[in-house]
Formats: C-alpha cells, sequence, structure tokens
DNA sequence: TTGTATGCAAACGGTTTGCAATGCG
DNA sequence: CGCATTGCAAACCGTTTGCATACAA
C-alpha cells in the first residue's frame, strides 16, 4: 500500500465531520482514497493488515458504517453476499468487466438524461445504469497481470 | 394466493426444461407467475406455506435455484442481504418507490441505447438501470392500501 | 476526564451443504 | 426401479451487537 494522501487532510475531513481520528480510520481511509477498486470488507481488511495488525472484523465495519454515514464513502451492491466500498461519493455509473471481474466508475453525464424514462406516473428522483461487459485488451484502462 | 396458471401449463413449462413436477415447484412457480412484487426467498416462504406446509427453507433454495438456472426465474439484488426472484426473464429495468419499497419492472425499450455510454474500449454487452423515486399517488400503478 | 472507538466473542440472517428418506418418470 | 428431489440439521459467510478496555479530544 503506498501512501497517496497527507495525514493532514485526512484529519482535515474526519474533523469536518466532528469525527475522532483513530489510526484504524486513517489507515482505511488512506487505502480507500487510493484505490478505485470497489473492494468488499474482506478485501479492505487484506489491504490494511499489515498497517493495523490487530485491527478487529467489529472496527473494521464500524469505521466503514461511520465513514459512510459521514458521507466519506458510498457503497455499491452488485452481487450477492458483499457490499463493495467506494471512495467517489458522488453520482455515477458502474461498467463490470466479466472477465475479469475489475469494476469501473462511469461518470454520471456519460449516459443521457433518464429522468422521464419509466414514463407517467414514475417520479424519478436518482437512478444507476450498471453496464456489463469487457474492457478492449488494448485499452490502458485494463489492468497489467500480476506476471506477465 | 389465487391460481393463475394451470397445472398443464406449469408442467409443460418445466417439462420442456427436463425438471420433475413436484408440488415444491407447481405451487412456486405458480405463485412467482402469479406476481409482480419481486419477493424475496422469505416472502415467497410465506406466500406458498399454506399451499406447501412441509416445505422446508432447503428445498426452497433448491426449487429456486433449479428455476434460475433453468431461465424459468431470475434474480435481482437491489439492496444488500436478500436476493430477489422475478418471473420476468426477459431484459428489463427496475423501478424502485422508496416509500412503498414496491419495486416495478420498466420495460427495456422504455430507455433509449445505452451500449455506446461508458465510451471507448469498454465493450457493453448489456446493462440494467434502476430507478428510484415515487409513484404517483392517483396513477394506477400504485398498491392500494389493505385497509382504506 | 469524558465520551467515543476499539477488540473480542457471541449472535444474526440469508443461503448452502450433506445425508437419509421419499417420490416422480 | 433408479435417480432426482425433498426434509432436516448443521455449516457457512457477511455483518451486527454487547460489553469491558483503551484512547482521542
Amino acid at each position: 500500500m503506498t501512501t497517496t494522501m497527507t495525514t493532514a487532510k485526512i484529519r482535515q475531513i474526519l474533523g469536518k465531520r466532528g469525527l475522532k481520528v483513530t489510526p484504524q480510520r486513517a489507515v482505511i481511509m488512506e487505502f480507500m482514497m487510493g484505490t478505485k477498486s470497489h473492494p468488499t470488507a474482506e478485501e479492505i481488511y487484506e489491504a490494511v493488515k499489515d498497517a493495523l495488525p490487530g485491527l478487529s472484523k467489529g472496527t473494521l465495519y464500524n469505521v466503514l458504517n461511520a465513514l459512510v454515514d459521514a458521507n466519506i464513502l458510498s457503497t455499491v451492491v452488485l452481487e450477492p453476499g458483499a457490499i463493495r466500498y467506494d471512495a467517489n461519493v458522488s453520482n455515477h455509473h458502474h461498467f463490470i468487466d466479466v472477465d475479469t471481474g475489475q469494476i469501473y466508475d462511469i461518470p454520471w453525464d456519460r449516459v443521457q438524461n433518464l429522468f422521464n424514462a419509466p414514463g407517467e406516473g414514475f417520479c424519478v428522483a436518482d437512478y444507476q445504469v450498471t453496464f456489463y461487459g469487457v474492457m478492449a485488451q488494448n485499452s490502458p484502462k485494463r489492468p497489467k497481470p500480476e506476471h506477465p
């Protein structure tokens, strides 16, 4: 895990929401701000356990729920069985690569306005598109294999 | 639960897929074909337990998984914690009434073609839109209160 | 110092699995 | 008759909860 965000910045974000700064919160936030992979709680646990050897699952969920409540993280449910966490809290869509399992954020404005799509009687307040497909082999967005 | 489909029709659907006809499958199918409510396994269990007093949860999941595998039912995950089942197996979108919790199917062709929306490099094979909002009070689609 | 956050362990809810008994074709 | 399906109970997995201790403000 590489450090991508200063402790000061994290203190500021937490402080602004009236949340205390704990090592657990700082490390988990730093990891989440530095990834776009939409990890599950289990994956976050694996990622931070070197930096937080004593971390318990209970505390992990406690921290994640606090950050979600404070609107620092958002959640997505794309498959049954696990909640995924995302540091991108602005409105956006998702693309799931069915080959690699990678999940990509799709900017909100790439999809045309669909507020009226459902038709008469449906008062749409929000919507979200989930795309399924494969990322082009030559796309720079495609993750490189670990051992080429 | 009202009978909306003949036993013969159910036998035909199951037979075509090479599935044996059991009372459990017949009753569960009949209930699912007659509802648009996207019930969870628990809700299906409650709905059919009068007709199938001995039904076990294990068998319920066994039946539901068999019907999903045979493409007689489809699944949706709209919230964490529970899979919802739908007798509508054709491509469609969903509208969730955030007041009532009701889930409505939105026909596929009410949403314009979004295959190219994510942009360069994303080869979209499929997509699905989830709308959140409220159904107009005067809409005929809105469910009537149990005790007006 | 005070109240909130942590660690641990037990509980929880939805779903799956193993196995003997039943029943459909 | 033979194999698929059922019922039951235990196991599983992600998540929540309760409580005593530790710690940020």
